[in-house]
DNA sequence: ATATTTTTAATGGTCCTACCATTAAAGGAG
DNA sequence: CTCCTTTAATGGTAGGACCATTAAAAATAT
């Protein structure tokens, strides 16, 4: 280090905390490759003594991986820490954190959501297959004769994920489903039944023009289905004085620290 | 249980350890509003007596919180555990954790960069103001004057990012600093230095399209500009025989659990 | 021999106690 | 009033103990 350096920025001290680094080791073998999906870490005890630090504080980095999706520990003799393949699952969880502090907008997820689902059906009607067509029609199908609200939220949420993975990007499918579940937990209320079979009627129509090729029309179909879907969410959230969620961002002014 | 029940769909046992319970009661807290932004939990060992588990028990469910951004822990007397702000970084690491483990090609994120780009290339064209304008050319001046990679990179990171905060819509930061941290792995190698002039020259110009509000040519241009980088970073990839990072994933058929 | 049951040892989950380093506030000296 | 010292609260770490679970090994029955 320059001890005389004329800029006056400093680095933040971050006292590095045990587990901290432990992480970072872990990782770090991940990133270069040393340790891959399936790999096992030798058991708590063990790996404790190799770090030298306490099994707590082992123990709390390993809670660390497992949270962040990249590990999982498992019970019993033969058990351990397991490298995991990773699922979307974490990243999912985080945006939706995110929302849950105050930090974006219904108006922002909005605005993304459609942005992104109109790369997606403009890039799925390029590379869907027919077996891809099929699976929407049956997704879509299957939405008619579920009654639950949830039920069927589940149904959407499918169509989606399964549009997304027509893209043949798994990063859309990540988007997609983070989409949704942030703003699944809008869904609800009491005239969503009445609005049911649009919604699934307008979900047929996507797949007939995505069957021509005929990218614009299927993502003018998308936008009408998605605005449809956001009046009503809108709609819903006005009346029912929104349980403090989403939406009070700005007005608190929340200050990252 | 009833035991001879006919329907063979059991609900999965999920033995629910205690720092999961802890854990969720205070997301529930969260996501009800009962507990946000600026708040102090109580001190561990008082929230332990409260929850009525261990002192270790609860701190794996705060190091949980603190990993997924949620809480901050601090120190000291008036120490304690504060409600975060929740800052984009969590979901940055998701993201890159979850391409590290092998489920992202290059070529995906790519795309998805492109495509993201030009959305918020749009939007900013829409939406920015002047003083953006300004941002964007006092940062690209900047990059010029910096001479290590590191530091122009950093360059880069803070033009796709200010431009994104251009678009008023806070998912799009998101979505381009965890791309950009993703990419950013790869952005190394000998001749990066005689790209930089042309790509200094490119982020003036497409400034200048903004200004213009000429969307098309705006999207135009950085859509040269990304191809331009990625065929860089791609060349690079291939030479230097890739130590072992993304785009293995098909390849090992990574199959989930 | 084979199948079934029992035992055993490894392992993560939890609890407990103790101590350290840090920090802000209270108290004391000048 | 200012500066220094002390003090108490708090998170971080250490280390030991015990429990529940699990799969393998051993014992037992068939």
């Amino acid at each position: 280090m320059k001890t005389s350096s004329p800029a006056p920025s400093f680095a933040p001290i971050k006292t590095q905390r045990a587990f901290e680094v432990i992480c970072e080791q872990i990782r770090g073998q991940l990133a270069a490759g040393t340790l891959k999906t399936g790999d096992k870490l030798p058991a708590e005890r063990e790996l404790a003594a190799e770090f030298q630090v306490s099994r707590s504080a082992l123990r709390e980095a390993l809670r660390s991986l497992e949270v962040a999706g990249i590990i999982r520990n498992v019970k019993g003799v033969k058990g351990g820490a397991f490298i995991q393949s990773a699922e979307p699952d974490r990243i999912v969880q985080a945006m939706q954190d995110y929302v849950h502090l105050g930090n974006v907008s219904l108006d922002e997820l909005t605005e993304a959501r459609l942005a992104t689902q109109d790369i997606i059906v403009r890039l799925a009607c390029e590379r869907a297959s027919e077996a891809d067509f099929a699976e929407l029609e049956a997704i879509a199908e299957r939405t008619r004769q579920e009654n639950g609200v949830e039920a069927r939220y589940e149904c959407a949420a499918d169509y989606y994920r399964v549009l997304a993975r027509a893209t043949k990007n798994r990063m859309f499918g990540i988007f997609v489903d983070s989409l949704s579940a942030i703003l699944h937990e809008f869904v609800q209320g009491p005239d969503y039944e009445t609005l049911q079979e649009a919604l699934i009627e307008s979900r047929f129509k996507l797949v007939r023009h995505l069957r021509a090729r005929d990218a614009d029309a299927a993502a003018v179909e998308m936008r009408k289905h998605l605005e449809r879907v956001h009046r009503h969410v809108r709609k819903n959230l006005k009346a029912q004085d929104a349980p403090a969620k989403v939406g009070k961002a700005r007005a608190k002014g929340a200050r990252p620290d």
